[in-house]
Parts: C-alpha cells; structure tokens; sequence
DNA sequence: AATATTCATCGTATATTTGCGATATACGTT
DNA sequence: AACGTATATCGCAAATATACGATGAATATT
C-alpha cells in the first residue's frame, strides 16, 4: 500500500530527497530558473511567463517555500519571492558531500 | 486536474526535473548511496539494508535505471546495479551551469 | 528432474501530486 | 465606500507514486 515508510531513513537522505524532491518538477525549476535570472525579486510576473495558472504556480512556489529553497514577502498587493542561496548552496554541498568523494574513487571502474 | 503539462517546458528543464525527480524519494538515495560506497556492484544485498520490501526496491531501481542514474546488468541469478557516473557528472554539472552563475552575482543581495 | 534462490513484473490498495476554477482575503484606487 | 488587482486557499478530479504480496522466469543446487 501507499504507506510511507519516509521515518525509516536517516535524516540526511530524507532531507536530501526533500530537496530533490522539490526541484523534481519542470515548472519548479523554471521558477527558480526564472528567480536566479531577475536581479529583482518576481511576483506575479512568474504567472505571465510560465504555462500553468496562477492558482497552480502559487501551489508550487508552496512546495519551493516549504524546503527553503526560496523565501517570500508581501509588497503591499503583491508578493516577492526570491531564491534564498543559503539553502540552495547547502543543498548543493550536501548533494556533492554524499556523492563526490567515492565519486573520485571509483568513477574509472566500468563494473556493470 | 493532474493533466500533464510536462511537454510545456523547455527539454533542458524537464531532464533536469526527471534527474531532480529521481533522486526525490529517500530509498533512492539510500539505494545511490550504497552504491557509491561499495566497490563492487550491489545486487540483492540493497534488499537487506533497506526498510522496504524486495518488489519495491526493484521499482525504485527501475527509476534511477530510466534517467540513466544507474546501470544494471545480469550476473547469473543475480543482478548488478551500480552508479552511472557519467550521467551523475552530467546531472551535477547541468545544474550548477542552471544556477551558479547567477549565484555569484547575486547571492550577496538580500532582497526579501 | 526436483527444488531453491534471485529478481522482475503484475495486480492491488492507498497516498500524494498536479492542475484548475471558484472563492476569499487583503491591499490600492477612485 | 465601491471597485479593481494580486495572490493564497479550497474543493475537486485525474494522474502518478509508493508499497506489498503473489506470481513468473531464469539460473543454481541437489
């Protein structure tokens, strides 16, 4: 069944899956494709560029949020969000601390 | 509702979405992990150190085995799995090249 | 040949995700 | 105060993911 067994994995690689996890949508990727590229912060301006409704793109700005991978603030009516590259760079170094040094190890040996 | 709207994005986004999808259930980076740290592939003995039953692994392998995350080959009874690390390389430098150079330039601008 | 082992796949139940329209809320403008 | 705009949330439907046991297929072992 759809039971989720998450709790039996060690924090690390739950918090990495998280991540990954969070980046594991086109329209998520174009939104912090879309954020890295502004050097202001983007509201609603998101909406107008990607393919989705707004109700749809609010939800996964949502899932973004919710790992830390961006940081938002209200501007009167409007909302800003903006990559917070804390969290990206730890992410990054998690990511590459779990797998780069057997990386360097093992990369030359073509076993299966 | 859940109608696919994958075919909207750019192609570059969507793999890197597949990668990111990929490695966003903590069995799979277990599996990834334990991988990378044995020499040697690993075939069933993924089995007996995760939490999850044999049939579900082999479903999650498949994953990691479509976007190229792994390779597998069949050893007599048993099956050997081990890390693709050129399409891990790939994923890892595709990334950075989405986000670092922006990064530098703005990451010290705090704007929300 | 009979049996055991290893593993993939099927069928299934359940959970989660994705997506939208409608609505609610909050602020700005007139 | 009334209206418009921006955005979050709700409710729903459909799709996808997660998980398991059962079964099947292939190879080893006896």
């Amino acid at each position: 069944m759809g039971v989720n067994k998450k709790e039996k994995f060690d924090r690390q690689e739950i918090e990495l899956a998280d991540f990954a996890k969070a980046l594991g949508h086109p329209a998520r990727i174009a939104i912090m494709k879309a954020l890295a590229q502004k050097n202001t912060c983007i509201c609603g301006e998101i909406v107008k560029v990607l393919p989705l409704a707004q109700s749809t793109i609010s939800q996964h700005l949502k899932e973004l949020l919710k790992v830390g991978l961006i940081t938002g603030a209200v501007d009167g009516v409007k909302s800003c969000y903006c990559i917070n590259w804390i969290t990206f760079e730890k992410f990054s170094e998690e990511f590459n601390q779990f797998f780069d040094k057997t990386k360097t190890m093992f990369q030359n040996i073509n076993c299966c």
